[in-house]
DNA sequence: GGTCCAATCGACACAGTGTCGATCCGGTGT
DNA sequence: ACACCGGATCGACACTGTGTCGATTGGACC
């Protein structure tokens, strides 16, 4: 299952469909549909066929567009993560002009992107678990946001700004992690959550106690 | 779907099939089953009539003892929480005797215990997403961890070991919360993940200098 | 006005779930 | 010794959803 094939191959941006005709409101409206219908109800409780007739074709149409329901998602997914990416810009790199405030800054940002997809986001996080494919997006998505954590520790700490500690990569792991797995809970209302106006205040103070391994002045 | 019905009337313990009959064995070659199954694929490749060929059934026999796949799941899932919360016992009510060995102690338990039943933990964590029954299991049981550990939080800021901070319980939810996260992709081995022998020295890092606040010699 | 091909759908095959009714069989009461 | 009861078992069915194949449409371009 490839994260969908290109019926008209002219030109295959990411991979998906391109070009022109109708055809290609088609494909919006099939992502539009199943965005839509992720406010409603569980993607396990959404039908191809759901999706088609949301979209005004049929079931066999729909796998002109994609070769599966996952692709959907996937397609959905890459989205979002384009842009997280695109809101967290170049704040690491600004780090220390102002630590406390950048991280901040970083958390909030990750924080409104996900919550403003939070049915793209949750759904992705359920099926992850069935479907290799998300799961190797997520993954691939994950290392890159590590790797940027951990390098901006490193460099905290070359300038002395953090003190020496846990293997950098383990503690960017770690709090990535943290946050993953916090915004979840908050986003989805399931079992033990931090509230939504408190969860980027308890998300910063551990990253920071974390990192540097200091106390700033408590936010509450 | 409720966890089991009970098909003899004789005491339902945990709400599972009870009593004796050959049934009884048949039970738990269902549940003995899953747990190997579980070793060679994921819980969505196994089919009912997987378990009940390799209970030595046919598939509307095993509607007898359990009403659907997932309640098995959920009956392994129950068995490996009762573990961790008897591996855990009291440490924490011994914390001021010696809060790090007592906070590693914790930590380490849940990682064997979890280590050692990974195939279950593992695919819970994988149809939590789908399955509402999972879902409220683990939030139940999460809740519970969730409660001790800022109770112990709580204990250890008024007897002044710990400085005042964030509430005890978001940032309990935080710290079980990474945890679960990090144990999954260690297990996993999917994704960004910490090395399974690194794994509890980096959890208690992070709580340790989220909890108090201070340096302990780092570990590495 | 004919050709081509993207786009469309009806109909099929398949896999898995859950249910119903019939049957088997070991223990129990008389 | 025998009829009976109910736990245990399974064959066969209905249903849902997926994915595929072959045939049809209709607009663009020669």
């Amino acid at each position: 299952m490839t994260p969908a094939r290109t019926p008209t191959p002219t030109a295959a941006p990411r991979g998906r469909r391109a070009a022109r005709s109708s055809g290609d409101e088609r494909e919006s409206a099939i992502l539009a549909t199943a965005e839509r219908l992720l406010h409603e109800r569980a993607f396990a409780d959404i039908s191809i066929d759901d999706l088609a007739r949301g979209a005004g074709i049929s079931r066999p149409t729909f796998y002109f567009y994609f070769p599966s329901k996952d692709a959907v998602l996937l397609t959905l997914l890459d989205r979002v993560t384009e842009e997280a990416e695109a809101a967290c810009g170049d704040v690491l790199v600004r780090l220390a002009e102002d630590p406390p405030a950048r991280w901040r800054e970083l958390i909030t940002r990750f924080h409104e992107t996900f919550g403003g997809h939070r049915a793209v986001v949750l759904a992705c996080a359920q099926v992850r678990g069935t479907n290799a494919e998300v799961r190797r997006l997520w993954a691939t998505v994950m290392e890159r946001w590590v790797q940027a954590i951990e390098t901006a520790i490193e460099a905290e700490r070359r300038r002395g700004a953090a003190p020496a500690g846990l293997p950098a990569r383990d503690l960017a792991i770690a709090l990535n992690s943290m946050n993953e797995r916090v915004w979840y809970a908050t986003f989805a209302g399931d079992g033990p959550a931090v509230a939504e106006r408190d969860v980027v205040d308890v998300l910063l103070d551990v990253w920071l106690t974390a990192i540097y391994r200091t106390t700033p002045p408590p936010p509450a």
